[in-house]
DNA sequence: ATGCGACCTTT
DNA sequence: AAGGTCGCA
């Protein structure tokens, strides 16, 4: 298949954006990378001018354009954004030196998933233990794609996860206490009381509330959902990073997620989501840069 | 309502 | 020590 040829009014920085916590099934690949999303197996290659993409099974060439526009985010109005965000005082740095990050839109049960997995743990190892899963849960298909030649595994769905033993989630998988928080999400959304399709329709602070109501889902895994997924872009989600940037340069020590969640969105409305991605990875690249030679003398 | 420890496994 | 959630003081 000739990759489709996506024309940029502005640079897609692949790496920060496919490898930077939104999405977990991202790999170097050649040139580019590849991923397993949506029942496919995608190559997507890239510059400041266009990006390249091709996926197995084979879609055509509209199609595969429609994806990768949904799946970047390639409408948002990515310049004005950005120019509003790099006004701010404790965004520009972050801004001018990852100018062309993005946020994702990925499938939600995928993103649900991918959260819960996520909970309490590293980059590294949620990487490993949501491969683990799809090998162990998900549909083989076999590829040819460059940087996954031989059998990629597709993200099992809910109703697989709904069936599967907790122990063998546990076990196989590595899921260790979140085995359970997937299973129940699984079987709520099974039953129907989770309307995965419905979430993006709705306001924010509504699809806030049912999220809560999902096993393993509290406010921070909500968020993710949210932005990552629903395309609430003023959705905050505050992890750890989030935490220390914006009470280091905002908000100050006391500060709660909270507060912080209502600040970010009253001050930056529509822009939260964006303004959390840079801050999120500007201020973790920072810090592990910095932390990882005093790191092996012990604690810092 | 707010704060704190436990929770599995891997890096 | 790690991108939280849950349940109980």
């Amino acid at each position: 298949m000739e990759p489709v040829r996506i024309p940029l009014a502005e640079p897609v920085l692949l790496e920060p954006t496919l490898k930077g916590g939104q999405a977990f099934r991202w790999r170097a690949a050649g040139p580019g990378w590849a991923g397993v999303a949506e029942g496919r197996v995608w190559h997507v290659a890239g510059h400041a001018t266009h990006l390249a993409v091709t996926c197995e099974p084979e879609l055509g060439p509209q199609q595969a354009r429609a994806w990768a526009t949904r799946y970047f985010r390639l409408g948002d109005g990515y310049a004005a954004m950005a120019a509003r965000l790099r006004r701010e005082a404790e965004l520009r740095d972050a801004v001018e030196r990852w100018w062309g990050l993005r946020l994702l839109q990925t499938d939600p049960w995928e993103c649900l998933l991918g959260f819960i997995t996520s909970i309490h743990d590293s980059v590294g190892a949620i990487e490993t233990r949501i491969g683990r899963l799809c090998r162990h849960f998900g549909e083989p298909v076999r590829t040819t794609m460059p940087g996954a030649r031989g059998w990629a595994h597709l993200t099992p769905p809910p109703e697989r996860i709904a069936k599967a033993h907790e122990a063998r989630l546990r076990s196989a998988a590595g899921m260790g206490f979140r085995a359970r928080y997937l299973k129940g999400a699984a079987q709520v959304v099974v039953r129907g009381d989770l309307p995965l399709g419905e979430l993006a329709a709705m306001p924010y602070a509504e699809a806030h509330e049912v999220l809560l109501q999902v096993p393993g889902v509290g406010d921070k895994v909500a968020d993710c959902v949210q932005l990552y997924a629903l395309g609430h872009l003023e959705s905050f989600p505050v992890d750890r990073w989030v935490l220390r940037a914006m009470q280091e340069r905002v908000l100050g020590p006391e500060a709660k997620p909270r507060d912080i969640v209502a600040h970010a969105q009253q001050r930056w409305g529509k822009d939260a989501g964006y303004a959390q991605q840079f801050l999120f990875h500007h201020y973790r690249t920072q810090r592990l840069a910095r932390a990882a030679p005093v790191a092996r003398r012990g604690k810092a």
